[in-house]
Parts: C-alpha cells; sequence; structure tokens
DNA sequence: AATGAATGAGACTTCATTCAT
DNA sequence: TATGAATGAAGTCTCATTCAT
C-alpha cells in the first residue's frame, strides 16, 4: 500500500466515520426533540430519550456528554431552520415576507411544540440563549425592523416605531405558538392562510377604511 | 361569661386564626412565585421557597400538601388579577379596552415572571390549565371576540373572523411577555405607552392611509 | 382558714386533679388503643390519636412525653386485664379454667386488635415486652403449667413435658387471635363455645377414644 | 459469524443476563427478608437494605420499583416455600404429615421470624394477604381440612368440627412462631421432636387414657 | 463503539416533638 | 392547662452520569 492510498483510505473512513457519527448525533437530537417538546425539558429523562432513538443510554452519552447538550443541540437545529427560512424570504414583496415567515412558524409549531421549551431554557442556558434569541429570533427581528424602516422612510408605512412594530409582529407570531402549545384552536386553517390573515391584519388594520 | 360573649370570642379567634393562615398562604404563594418565576417550577426547591418565604420546610407543608398545590396556588392567584382586569375594562371604549389590558398585561409581566410557568405548566397539569387557560386567557378572549363581533356588525371594523382577530390581539400581548422574559426589550417605553402603540397597530395597520 | 382545713382542701383538690389525669389518660390510651390496633404502631400518628381522642396534640403531649409511652401504656393496659382474668379462674377445674381463658382471650381478641401490635413491638421495646410477655404471656403460662404439672403427678393428665404442653396451649390461643386479625374466620362460633371446643381437643385429643 | 450462531449468542447472553438479574433481585430479597425480620417493615430502611444486600440505594431501586415490592417478593417467597412443604407432606400418613408441617414451620420460624412481619402486613397491602394469607396459610388449612373431614367419616377421628380443628392445628404452629419471636424458648427440643408431641397432643389429648 | 448496571446526590414529603400564646 | 403552628431529622425514590464488559 502508497502512503497515499493509506492516506485516502484514512480520509475515507474518517469521512465515512464523520458520517456515521453525524447521522447518531441527528437521530438522538431527533429524539431529544420529540421528548423535551412532550415532557418538557426536566421531565423527560436521558433514559427515555435513549429509548425513543432506539439507542442505550450509554450509547446517548458517548455522543453527548450532558442532557443539556442534547437542549443546545435542539436549539441550534432550530436556529438553523430559522436562518434557512429567513434566507428564503429575502427577495420577496413586504408583505409576503411577512405572511411567508408567520406560515413557517406556525407550520414549524404544529409539528412540534419547542416554544415554551426554548422560551423556558433560554433564560437558564447561555447557550440555548445564543441559540434561541441570539441566531433565531433576533434575526427575524432585526431583518424585519430593517426593511420596515426602509419602508418607513419611503412613505409607505406609516412613521411608527420600526423597533416596537418589528418586535410586535414577532411578538405576534410567538403568541400564536404558545396559543397552539396550549392548545387553544385558531380554525382548522392552514398556516399559509393563517400568516396572510395576521398579516392583514398588521397591515391594514382592523378598523374600516372608511373610517380614517 | 355569658353564652354570647364566649360566641363572640369563638368567632373572633375564629377569625383571627383565619386571618393568620390566610397571611402565612399568601407568604408562601408569594415566595413560590418569586423562585418559580426565577428558575422554573422543576427546578425550584421547596427548601427555596421555604427559606425565602422564611420558613421551614416543614412549615410549607402544614400549608400546602404538595409542591404542586404552590403552582395551582399561584396559578389561581393569577386567574383572579386577570378577572379582575377585565371588570375593570368593561366601561372602556374597545380601543380603551385594548390598550388597558395590554398595558395591565405588560406592567404584571414586568413585576413577575410568570408567563412561561403557566404556558409550560399548563400543558402537564389539569388544576394549571383551569386557572390559566380557562379562568384567565379564555376569559379575554372571549370578551374581546364579542365587542368585536359586534364593532364589525356595526360596520365600525372590518369584515374579518373575530375569532382569529381575538386570539391575535391575545397572542401579540402573550408575545410581548414572551419578550420581556427573555430579555429583549422594547425600548423603555412605560407599559401604557407599550400597550397603547399596540392597539393602535392592532386597530389602524402599518400601511399608510394615503395608500388604501 | 385552719391548717387541718387547707390540708383536707389540698388534698381534695389534688384527689380531684389526680382524677381528672387518670381520666384523661385513660381517653387518650383508649384512643391510642383503638388508632394503634388499625394502622399498627408506626402507621398510626399522635395527629390521628388526638383527634380521636378529642383533644389537641399539644395536649397528649402533657400527658405522654413520647408516642413510644402510649405503646407501654396500652401494653399495661392488657397486661392488667390479663391478670384479672387469672384471678378470677383460680378457683375453676383445669378444665373450665383452660376454657374461660381462651374464651378471654378470644372475646379481647375480637374486640380489639392489638396481638400482633403487642408480638411486633415486644421484640422492639424492654417496655413492652415487660408487660405483654413477662406480666401478661408469662402469668399465663406459669399457671397453666403449674396446674398442669399437678394433674400429671395425680396421673389425671399423660405424662407430658408440662411447660411445652402449657406453652402450646397458649400457642393455640395466640394462634386463633392471629387468624382473627387476619379476618380468617372460625365460624360464628361464640368465644365460649370456641374456647370449649378447643379445650375438648386439647384434653381429650382428636383421636376416636375406641382407637386408644 | 452464520446467523444461528448470532441467535446462540443472543439466548446465551439473554439467559446470562436473566440469570444475574435473578441473583441480585434473590440477593436484595435475601437482605430484605432479613431487615425487615429484625425491624418490621415500617422501621427497616431502604438503606439499611442496600447495605446488608452490599448494593448502593439506587442499585436497590433498579430491582424493586418500591420498599414495599420487596415486602411483597419476600411474602411470595415464602408462599412458594409452603406450597412445597405441602406437596412434599403429601403422600404421608395424617399423623406425619402434622408432624412434618409442624416441623417445618417451626424450622424456618427458628431461621427467620418473619411471622409478625406477614400477620401485620397482610392487614394493610392485598399483595402480602394474597401470597401469606390466600396462598400459604389457607392451603395448609385446606389441605389439613379435607384429610381431617375424611378420618371423621371413617370413624378413625371423633366427630368433631372439621374446619374448626384444622384452624386449630394450623392456630397452634402460628402460636409458637408468635413464641419464637417473642423469645419464649420451648426447651431446646429439635422442631422435629417438637412437631411430634404437639401433634402428639393433638391426635391423643394431654388427658390419661384411663380417664376415657 | 455499544451496553446497561451501579452509583449517590438531592428532591419531596412525613411526623414526633417543642413551645409561645 | 390546652392549643396547634413551627420545626427539622429522616425516609423513600429519581435520575444524570460513570464505567467495566
Amino acid at each position: 500500500m502508497t502512503q497515499k492510498e493509506e492516506l485516502m483510505l484514512e480520509t475515507d473512513t474518517s469521512t465515512r466515520r464523520e458520517r456515521r457519527i453525524a447521522a447518531r448525533k441527528a437521530q438522538l437530537l431527533e429524539a431529544a426533540a420529540h421528548v423535551f417538546s412532550q415532557k418538557g425539558y426536566e421531565k423527560a429523562t436521558t433514559k427515555e430519550i435513549a429509548e425513543y432513538a432506539d439507542v442505550s443510554e450509554g450509547t446517548l452519552f458517548n455522543y453527548f456528554a450532558t442532557k443539556r447538550e442534547l437542549l443546545i443541540g435542539v436549539a441550534k437545529a432550530y436556529a438553523n431552520e430559522v436562518a434557512a427560512d429567513i434566507e428564503s424570504v429575502q427577495g420577496e414583496s413586504f408583505e409576503d415576507m411577512l405572511a411567508q415567515l408567520a406560515a413557517n412558524r406556525f407550520r414549524r409549531g404544529r409539528e412540534r411544540r419547542l416554544f415554551m421549551l426554548f422560551l423556558y431554557e433560554s433564560r437558564l442556558n447561555a447557550d440555548v440563549h445564543q441559540y434561541y434569541v441570539q441566531e433565531a429570533l433576533h434575526q427575524i427581528i432585526d431583518a424585519l425592523e430593517q426593511r420596515l424602516k426602509a419602508l418607513i422612510e419611503a412613505g409607505v408605512m406609516r412613521p411608527v416605531d420600526p423597533a416596537l412594530a418589528a418586535r410586535m409582529m414577532s411578538a405576534t407570531t410567538m403568541g400564536f405558538a404558545a396559543l397552539f402549545e396550549l392548545g387553544i384552536s385558531v380554525g382548522t386553517t392552514s398556516p399559509e392562510k393563517l400568516g396572510a390573515a395576521v398579516t392583514d391584519i398588521h397591515l391594514n388594520g382592523l378598523r374600516n377604511g372608511s373610517e380614517k
């Protein structure tokens, strides 16, 4: 065997190994997200997560040193999703951007109830705060704030405080996530229709135009 | 001592005793709310709550049979606050009603961070769900929905789904509570100004009137 | 007031006081016997005993310094009952003595289930052992043993070991107490009939006389 | 590795694991029986049982979910012993059957003082009642009753109530167990001799034959 | 690399006993 | 003397984490 072949083999093996490790981690994060979502962080047990992932508890701790690292991993994955969502709506009109971002959140919220988890744990753990608040929430808020600021300056939107309005639009979405998790239904509306309806009210208000 | 005097004494003693018990319970609920708010329900320990209330752990359990009863007590107290809030805005115009309800929530949210606590635990405990979701949240939503419905029928508001709009307005308030708890400030605005600004956007929208 | 009158008053008061104290103690022992009988010593709480006696827990501890003293008091009362029983059968024939002692035990056993309590606690507490084993059980066994020894020497009874036979007769009575407490009924027979039947077997055996 | 080898290995491992688990459970039950026997159920602590079994307290709870399950396990093991005892005397004559059953109980009673434990706890726990009363005591009583009934009908035994006589013979054995546990010795007699002596009295009575 | 039994710190809860009123 | 609230030691049980196989 030449040195080159050895190197290739090594790289090859390394890569396969890394892929296997990544797959295991993903499988465990998936299980963790599921169980955290059902029970909350504290009541979820590593035993249950391992069982759901169909591995032993020992194996779980080979991939994540602590239970908290699982939570951080779940938060990180969520932040990545959000980043992708923001990326995907960059080209849209403001109205469509709002409607799609909201629809995305609503869809994710229905799939998995993680809002309260992140809310709860962000205050207790710096890493979760980093991923959920800094790398997800603030990205959305800042993106909205900038677009809004430009539209206000252009006279398209009313001269409200763009920071406040951006936070308000995010707050509404978060509040709906909370309502979902509390089992308070908002009809059987699809995420898309709901996103559009909410955006409509944010942009045009509830008051009848004739009164303005 | 006459029979009458005995009866009075008895009643008197009873009342004093009841007052003492009520005061102790309030003191313990106050401590529980504080610690739950800081740590979350699971991470809060009865030891810590007792210490904060400056009594022994044994005393705590003389007043509340389980840790969970403390949580239920805190939720009950919150539901009572909300009921009083709703009562107090019954006579106001819709706009003032919205602004004041929101301002009240914002004020409470700043005092004590219990939103995530109730959100989290409502899914795990029927009693908390009863007090937080049924006796607080739904009261607000239903009150808003009815007022809104009437205004839509009167042509004052646009013909949107009143159920959805009522939930949306509640969601926004809840979302702000979440933002507070995450430490995402919305300026140093007072609860009243914030309530007014949010109500303004809900009613009139962001879009400039000239575009309508 | 003369010295003599003072003394009388003192004595008088003392006596009344002593009577009141004795009555209170009896009332508490009665309650303790009841609750111990239902729950066993460990599971019985001083709270429950006090409630059953219709006094406060504090009062209970004014009359008995520890929970264990209540148990000792109950054992003492039992030993006194047994001593009276033995006294009352001294003049009877051996057969009647046996039958009546057994009947007395059966009657007491039905009234109150204390056998297992004494059995259990005699091993753990020297005072209970003193009253139950030394002052009750052994008195009966010794009385039986002596009568039996005389009857054997007189040729009325077979030449068995009188110590063993006396213990056996006591054992049978105790075993029936155990069966009562386990809810294993022995028909609806009266204590007297049961005592007579057991004594008959002890004296005459099960085997048919014609076989002897 | 062939599929067959894999299967064998699996079975092999499974079996070894099951054996290890069974051994641990037996070891813990042994420790529990010892400590319960010394202290009684309530005063026995899981800490002490674990220490006696030479494992940590956590390990104990890996094998028995609650302290009470340990008690149930001990009762179950006892019921099994009794069932084996009954089985082993089926072929004997009535006299030998009685003598051997009694001797077995006496032997077990000397080894371990569990009588009062079962007596005490049978009233408080349905499972213990099931194993001790239904599956042990009643089995013995019923076996005795039937044999006795047949012998009475055959004229070998006197026409006494067989239910009462069977209970009486069981009661005597139980009473001796109680005497053992109270430290009331019955001489240094061997279990066998004691069983024979007791049976002799039960069958032939104390009264001298010449008197009949 | 995978397993899962063992660990032990720490949680909630109970209850005999004390003591101020 | 009677009361019952306060105490805190001690018990059962949970579960994240370690480690020998």
